[in-house]
RNA sequence: GGUGGAGUGGCCGAGAGGCGAGGCAACGGCCUGCAAAGCCGUGUACACGGGUUCGAAUCCCGUCUCCACCUCCA
């Protein structure tokens, strides 16, 4: 492998940011990876021991975001997690390519500059970020901000001999006949190639072969001249392969341990991203995962779908919690199919954790089971699936089998059991990322509805005492009605609101009753 | 045309040569005044046609269908 690459040019790239801490704990040998170049599943060997270094390809912020750009960030985001629960170390970067051919013709479409146009999406998929609970990255470089980045990346492959300017203007090219491993990545051969489309005739005969790529563009008359950088070659801005591999180098260094990104980018940006990266001498990613697409009827997921997938709608349905729950509950590499049933199925699913985990907290305490609680250990099972390349529904079906389990040792009263299983389902469930969200605590409605709540339900328990079953019933079809959701328990009736998947009711408010 | 991937029970969705992941739905039972929740039980599914094997959903050959990428795309 390493005979295909031109001869290193003594780059040494950068070192992380900052101290490397010793992990607490050495991680385990545990996790295996699928590494898209390598076609193999095997153990993370990462760079530094204990610190893993992930870059992941973000948003290009021109619309708002759909479900189908979540999928993706909640996939590295449970590869996060879970390395951060095995005691690694972990710098995640996440960048936003903020400016673009799209962004550049949509803001003016628009009306607005083309930075403003890029912000505002920009802070709607940092909203729908944090919506799904994808902890943000360790950095999120813009690409607009490392044009100097990009700029040395581009000498070192025009000294190289792998990128070439057009006279004249301020076009790089990478030069693809003059990397021999070019299409490693996605096993193509260059002649195989469907022809580029390059009936652009302005383009005709500037370039050496027609796969080459932009690695930077010249400033046009028709852009605003804000949308250009000075470069050695003249005004213009940067192609989209060439920022994620000055990116990734000058937070990661010159290798790292794992690039992420969708299955759609795998060509031409990720190819694209090695040739640049490797041609210049840096071995670049160790693992290349890629995540496999979220569709609707059958079919990938595309902006032209209007916003009806759009997170932001989506959030109007269903809770944050549900929404990844779905998004999780398929292996990362599969294709997951979209469907309001789909939705719906994964709310009870996910309803079932949380019920288990709700009754043991009311059972136990809250400063037992919960957020604030000592972390429980995750099944064996559970363990076993993740480290098997983030196999997150076999790791599901391990955490369903511990709250069965608990749910059994609840009826049964038996605490010790209830306990070491809560926790350890709320361990389980804050790797994936879904454990029920902590009280926002009462709001005066909230409170003032629970007050006319509680008084029903006492009206009922003292029907209920009486075996006044008509008048007990009444009340309860009166609370169902208005979507209160009764539970008779042990200890009194518990209500809750019933969740809403049209009105946008998401509120989770419950409170035990007393009889 | 090239390169990958997929077709699993009513649904979603794992697995990957023998022992039926899990969830949802359904049915039966327990519990319950009833209901809800929970627990127990019930499913003989792996596109089609051949083949290999003691044994195949899993391997091989062929066929069909679908998807992704080769243009911006998570």
């Amino acid at each position: 492998m390493a005979a295909l690459l031109p001869s290193a040019r003594g780059h040494a790239g950068r070192p992380y940011p900052g101290p490397v801490p010793e992990p607490a704990t050495p991680p385990g040998p545990g996790l295996r990876l699928h590494d898209s170049l390598s076609r193999t599943t095997a153990p993370l060997d990462p760079v530094v021991p204990g610190h893993v270094g992930i870059y992941v390809c973000g948003a290009t912020p021109q619309t708002s975001p759909h479900i189908g750009h979540l999928r993706a960030q909640v996939v590295y985001d449970v590869l996060r997690r879970w390395l951060l629960h095995s005691g690694y170390q972990v710098t995640l970067v996440r960048n936003v390519t903020d400016v673009d051919d799209k962004i550049l013709t949509k803001a003016a479409e628009a009306g607005r500059p083309w930075w403003a146009h890029a912000y505002r999406y920009e802070r709607e998929f940092t909203a729908a970020y944090d919506a799904l609970r994808v902890l943000p990255p360790t950095y999120e470089p813009r690409a607009t901000g490392h044009v100097t980045e990009m700029v040395e990346l581009m000498q070192r492959l025009v000294d190289a001999g792998h990128a070439y300017a057009v006279p004249g203007t301020a076009d790089l090219y990478f030069d693809v006949r003059s990397f021999a491993a070019y299409g490693r990545l996605t096993r193509q051969g260059l002649d195989e190639l469907e022809p580029a489309d390059d009936t652009d005739p302005e383009l005709a005969g500037r370039k050496r072969d027609p796969r080459d790529f932009a690695l930077w563009k010249s400033a046009k008359d028709s852009e605003p001249a804000t949308a250009s950088w000075p470069t050695p070659w003249g005004r213009g801005r940067p192609g989209w392969h060439l920022e994620c591999s000055a990116m990734a180098t000058r937070y990661l260094g010159a290798e790292f341990d794992v690039h992420g990104g969708g299955l759609d980018l795998r060509f031409p940006h990720h190819e694209n991203e090695i040739a640049q990266s490797n041609a210049a001498g840096d071995p670049f990613a160790r693992v290349w995962l890629h995540s496999a697409l979220l569709t609707t009827a059958g079919e990938k997921m595309s902006k032209s779908l209007g916003n009806s997938l759009g997170v932001a709608n989506l959030l109007q349905q269903v809770r944050p919690e549900v929404l990844r729950y779905y998004l999780v509950s398929a292996h990362y590499r599969s294709n997951l199919e979209f469907s309001d049933t789909s939705l719906t199925e994964a709310a009870a699913a996910w309803e079932r954790v949380e019920g288990f985990l709700r009754r043991a907290g009311e059972l136990l305490g809250t400063d037992q089971v919960g957020p604030q609680a000592p972390a429980g250990d995750p099944a064996p099972a559970f363990v076993a699936a993740m480290d098997d390349d983030l196999s997150v529904p076999s790791a599901l079906a391990a955490l369903h089998g511990v709250v069965r389990d608990g749910n059994a040792a609840l009826a049964a009263g038996d605490r010790d059991t209830v306990l070491a299983a809560a926790r350890s389902v709320w361990t389980m469930a804050s790797v994936l990322g879904i454990e029920p969200a902590v009280d926002a605590g009462s709001s005066g409605s909230t409170e003032a509805l629970d007050r006319l709540v509680r008084a029903e339900l006492d009206a009922r328990a003292t029907a209920r005492a009486a075996k006044d079953w008509a008048t007990a019933d009444a009340v309860r079809g009166r609370l169902v009605a208005a979507g209160v959701v009764i539970e008779d328990t042990a200890e009194g009736a518990r209500w809750s609101l019933a969740e809403s998947t049209s009105t946008g009711t998401t509120t989770t408010a419950s409170q035990q009753g007393d009889s």
